[in-house]
RNA sequence: GCGCCCGUAGCUCAGCUGGAUAGAGCAUCCGCCUUCUAAGCGGACGGUCGCUGGUUCGAAUCCAGCCGGGCGUGCCA
């Protein structure tokens, strides 16, 4: 249990004792430590509701509390319940905290299956900044849905079955280089398709054949699936390279391609079922369920904007499209996987997507927490959405290239002692940290413009921040003559910087599985930088190895379970810590 | 037109279900390495939280209306 429901427990039943009934009581950390630790404004809620004055219900309360040896709880205000906790029980939860496998961060009561969908890059398109989110910020909610105990499914749902593979064949079939394709494979194949992009939109001939070659395909046509075979098994192996760089690792990659011989039997099936509904040659699923007529208020006006978007789930040339996918593959989720839940890491533009398919799968009767974790767009210099299509994109491996360069500069420049192949061991961790904490220590829902200072920064609120402390920690550990033991450690806290640390370290296991209520692991992000600070404060005001005897023992168990808590923090952001940098 | 998102310090952004004097980083300025890694620490400067109303003991946060920006809105994904 976190100090946190600790307190809030006890406020819960002291509540109980003066109402005579059982109440919830939430705490938060104080805003500012003058108030104290915690503070609970429960008590003016709560008079709120009955017409009471907040103030005496907040004495009774206190009154009834016990709290005796954890600190003390003062009424301020107009009925705030302030918390202070003393140094002896911050030195207890730590010493608590150092004996916890799991570092204080409680498990869930009921897990549930949770299949998260994140990254589906295309294949045969490079990856580019753009993908980063998604891979970046699914990759870490389903690391920490998976400590806290929910067993999750990561699923790469890859776009390889879309209509970019007509130009790819062609392309394939006239412009394609063989010893490129044998030297670099997806270099080739991005080439090939920007090649054959640019010629298309010049030319509507050429975007006949693109789409011939793709209806052949379609068809089964064994020369173009031959050809699409090697395409995805080449891109795969490309995506593959990008991945074990980020440390993000799928249980599945069941990609479009997966669902296609369910689509035409599902399409009827709603067809059947009156689910679906033909309007203008097209099959679709209006999200009032009903189909609009030229009589009814709502229809659809194209002059007007439309007042019920459906989503089409099959084209009046009886091609089929992403929705139409999207909902064979929940009913895999649900039928084969027993998904309770199923988080769609995909940008905030797809929320009417999502918000169709999510109605529809409602009345279809796939039962199912259905989330749509939105993020904001990168813009482009001119404050533009970066072009998807276009091709010019900055491109992942560009930025993750720099990213490292940048941090073995800093590295020559800072630490040139360290070993050649550890330093650039070092750059990896430090600069790939660098990228995904740009990420993730922001909203999601934010869009921000592309820089790469911006995305490559070293200083400030910077995974390397953490990183350092996590190193300097290590380097106390290398200087330690003779054993530590570590679990037998008491600890004493006496200085105020050694207090708050302790303070903060007390607040992981509150941090962690708040992050998942909102799916927002910025809240880990912004965590992590106060622990650091905090610790780095502590590590000037505070000797360890100088200290004596009892302090020394006790800092150097606080070291350690800082280190312990940041590098346990930093890897739910898929984010490694350095030994020396 | 309709729907969704955004507007907080010079810049980039936090601010959790409304809570006390709105916080970080960068930039600028001033201090701190003969002591555990200065990618650091301490301090200063910097804000009518887009505007106007409303709800209430209390609003950056909730509601309404404006202003400004972005995205989406039937056969792309």
């Amino acid at each position: 249990m976190s100090l946190l429901k600790e307190i809030e427990s006890r406020l819960s039943a002291a509540l109980s004792s003066v109402l005579g009934e059982s109440v919830p009581a939430p705490v938060v950390p104080a805003a500012d430590l003058r108030f104290g630790d915690y503070q609970s404004n429960a008590a003016m809620a709560l008079a709120k509701q009955r017409k009471t004055n907040p103030r005496a219900l907040a004495e009774q309360v206190v009154e009834a509390l016990d709290f005796d040896e954890l600190g003390t709880a003062e009424i301020a205000g107009p009925g705030f319940i302030n918390f202070r906790i003393t140094p002896a029980t911050f030195a207890r939860w730590a010493k608590r905290q150092l004996a916890d496998e799991r570092l204080g961060v409680p498990q869930v009561e009921e897990p549930r299956t949770i299949v998260v969908d994140f990254s589906a890059p295309n294949v045969a398109k490079p990856m580019h900044v753009g993908h980063i989110r998604s891979t970046i910020i699914g990759d870490s909610l389903a690391r920490i849905a998976r400590f806290v105990g929910h067993r999750v499914i990561t699923d790469n749902h890859i776009g390889d079955w879309g209509t970019q593979f007509g130009m790819i064949l062609h392309g394939w079939k006239t412009v394609l280089d063989e010893s490129q394709l044998a030297a670099d494979p997806i270099v080739e194949l991005v080439r090939v398709y920007r090649e054959i992009n640019a010629a298309a939109k010049d030319d509507p001939a050429v975007m006949e054949t693109c789409k011939a070659e793709l209806v052949k395909l379609q068809a089964g046509d064994e020369e173009n699936l031959a050809i699409w075979n090697r395409c995805v098994d080449l891109s795969k192996e490309g995506l593959q390279r990008i991945y074990d760089r980020l440390d993000v690792g799928f249980d599945h990659w069941l990609g479009e391609s997966f669902y296609n011989k369910r689509l035409p039997g599902l399409v009827e099936e709603f067809l059947e079922s009156g689910l679906g509904k033909v309007s203008d040659g097209a099959v679709c699923m209006f999200s009032s369920g009903e189909l609009p007529d030229d009589q009814d208020p709502f229809r659809i006006h194209k002059e007007d904007g439309w007042t019920d978007n459906p989503a089409i789930i099959r084209k009046a040339d009886g091609g089929f499209l992403y929705a139409t996918t999207d909902f064979a593959t929940v009913e895999y989720r649900i039928d084969e996987w027993q998904a309770d839940e199923i988080w769609y890491v995909v940008g905030a533009p797809q929320q009417l997507h999502f918000r169709q398919l999510f109605e529809a799968c409602g009345r279809w009767g796939k039962e199912a927490d259905f989330r749509h974790v939105a993020f904001g767009s990168i813009l482009g210099e001119d404050r533009k959405l970066m072009k998807t299509r276009s091709g010019d994109n900055v491109q992942l491996v560009d930025v993750l290239d720099e990213a490292v360069e940048r941090a073995a500069k800093a590295i020559t420049d800072k630490n040139p002692d360290l070993p050649a192949d550890e330093a650039a061991e070092v750059a990896e961790i430090v600069g790939l940290g660098a990228v995904k904490f740009a990420e993730l220590s922001q909203n999601r829902l934010t869009d921000y413009v592309f820089s790469w200072d911006r995305m490559l920064a070293l200083q400030g609120d910077t995974a390397p921040y953490l990183q350092y402390s996590h190193v300097r920690i290590r380097s106390i550990f290398r200087k330690l003559e003779g054993d530590f033991d570590v679990s037998s450690a008491e600890m004493v806290l006496e200085e105020e910087a050694e207090i708050h640390l302790a303070r903060m370290l007390a607040r992981y296991g509150e941090t962690v599985p708040s992050i998942l209520g909102d799916h927002r692991p910025n809240l880990l992000a912004n965590y992590l930088l106060e622990l650091a600070r905090a610790f780095h404060s502590f590590f000037e005001a505070c000797p360890v190895l100088k200290a004596e005897d009892a302090t020394r023992t006790s800092r150097l168990a606080l070291c350690e379970l800082t280190s312990r808590v940041l590098s346990h923090g930093l890897g739910l952001l898929g984010i490694r810590c350095p030994e020396r940098m």
